[in-house]
DNA sequence: ATAGGTGCGGAAATCGATTTCCGAATTAAC
DNA sequence: GTTAATTCGGAAATCGATTTCCGCACCTAT
């Protein structure tokens, strides 16, 4: 059985309550005491029941993450996102939570977020994410969505300046000669990727450029997705010489596409993915892709949300860092190539 | 202020004893009352909490997933193992909680034990493994290794076959007419990472080559170390012309190095990785690696770890799943080309 | 009619800490 | 020398559930 605050107390022949006070840093209690109460906390190893402090506090300092990818594979882009958060709850003494939020399951969220199992919620994107949203707006707990930008004005997220890195991408293309630029989103995403959607046309209109409707797409979830849309992009009556999508793995598989069509990249068309995972420096040519600081995404939100805990006059939290356009072979033939 | 027991029960004029054992399905409680007390949880918006009923019930029904890793990049690695874990744990009404170890701190590693803050443990490698298996031990937690193979009878884990299936890349190799196969292994993981090393010179002897130490190497965690490695191992007087290493990421570094000193892969030095990450896929050309089952192996852990938790008396956990090797051009030019 | 079940629900202890309120003892103030 | 202030520590309530033990009421058997 483990050593409670009792035993100590036993031992000393003191209160528990005294126990407590001392192991706290509360004041009315001696210095020569408190010495006595740690030196026999450590003699007897006793470590605090941290559901019976939970309880009496009423904090059980962990954050839930709240994820909800089915069947894309988004190993890395998630963990550079809960890396950052785990660390930065780490600091401050929280942990962290895995919620895996598969199909619809608005019951389980609700459960979450009345038993008191954390104190606030860190959401990750995936089919869920509007409806997560509208049903925790409802709870009281704490939230920060990751990566996406949301209009309602009380929601906080943290997520990169997507639209000016898609400035950037879209310039970086119409320098190189392209004016038929398509754009590859991903479905199961939508209602909150319209951020994303939305910038590319406004940053087409912005450049003067029109938006020709056939060339927005969108992808499934499934793998292979990609490869199909790529493909009836590229049997249009004038297919499109340049590709923004939203994901990497899905620029990998419009790259597959082209290549099988007997096309060239970036000669033919031009590829932009996004994330900068690992894997798009290894394909053939490497991708020009999007780098969003995931980590420090995901390092923010945990710091934001671990600051409206605290105090909960703090505004929402609303942030949006800096994106950079990586240039590599996808777009420019040449360069820096392996 | 959240709906208790108590509110139910002097709702419904009955006592908080009654709700409990109504709401918990304990006998002697009337069918009548029972349905009474789940329609009053409902419209009052019950939800037990989750800090009282871990203190009275001593059980969490969280486990900890405890990783080390500083500076090499596992994402798709972790992810993989977690999400198995996670969705095992899910089904069993279990959560799991993240528990970054970052450097030696066996303080963190014991307050965690002991405070009840998670039932069980699984271990994922970093260099923090040895020293917190034997820490481990001296605690009373159940916890399993995950994706390592040990020699001590007690310890848990679930591994996948690597024995085997180096013996399978070995013999690939020597099929194609290798017999200077050279080993690049991970400082970082040394220790532990014995079982892999072990079995490649195990493998070597059985098919009656001799092991030239020469050959046998480990890279440091610093991204860039494989490629040093390599570096020099192709700078001796008679150089590998096969190489098998311990991670694809490691592969992909010494794959550089290889096209850097203007030799060709597989022609001149024929690659192997392991973990068959996506981005062993794009590589040019793409790598021949080891499979291993890494999500099944999470969920096996996990499963097995509950199982642990359910009854005292279920033995360890000592699981070996099969492992594939996945033939790509590193080792045979030509093929499914990309 | 009485003893013995049985079914249903309540009272109270408990889990292990935190926290409030109180009191004794010592010191300071006048 | 009496009162006031201060310091230190204890008693008891509390957090919100679970669980043990008890007792009433009703039924059955003899």
């Amino acid at each position: 059985m483990a050593v409670t605050i009792h035993d100590i107390a036993s031992y000393l022949d003191l209160a528990p309550s005294t126990i407590s006070k001392a192991l706290n840093d509360y004041p009315h209690i001696s210095t020569a005491t408190r010495v006595r109460v740690f030196e026999a906390a450590r003699e007897l190893g006793y470590y605090p029941s941290a559901s019976a402090r939970n309880l009496r506090r009423r904090r059980t300092e962990r954050i839930g993450f709240l994820y909800g990818f089915i069947t894309v594979d988004v190993g890395e882009y998630a963990s550079r996102l809960i890396n950052g958060a785990v660390n930065a709850a780490e600091k401050a003494g929280y942990n962290v939570l895995l919620y895996p939020l598969t199909g619809n399951q608005p019951e389980k969220l609700t459960r979450i977020c009345n038993t008191g199992e954390v104190e606030g919620l860190l959401l990750m994107g995936g089919e869920h994410l509007a409806r997560s949203i509208n049903l925790l707006q409802k709870e009281r707990i704490p939230f920060i969505v990751l990566n996406r930008q949301l209009d309602e004005p009380d929601v906080s997220f943290v997520s990169a300046d997507y639209h000016k890195v898609t400035y950037e991408a879209i310039h970086h293309l119409i320098e190189l000669g392209h004016n038929r630029i398509a754009y590859v989103g991903q479905n199961v995403l939508e209602k909150l990727n319209s951020d994303r959607v939305y910038s590319f046309r406004q940053v087409l209109r912005e450049v003067g450029l029109s938006v020709d409707e056939s060339l927005v797409t969108s992808a499934g979830p499934e793998p292979g997705a990609g490869y199909e849309v790529m493909h009836k992009l590229l049997d249009l009556a004038d297919p499109p010489t340049a590709v923004l999508t939203i994901h990497d793995p899905l620029a990998i598989e419009c790259l597959h596409a082209v290549v099988d069509a007997g096309l060239s990249v970036p000669e033919d068309v031009a590829i932009i993915g996004s994330d900068n995972l690992r894997e798009s420096q290894s394909t053939k040519p490497p991708l020009t892709t999007i780098h969003p600081p995931l980590a420090e995404i995901g390092r923010r939100a945990m710091e934001g949300l671990l600051r409206q805990l605290s105090d909960e006059s703090v505004p929402p939290t609303r942030l949006i860092l800096p994106a950079k356009l990586v240039i590599r072979q996808s777009t420019v033939a040449g360069g820096e190539s392996r």
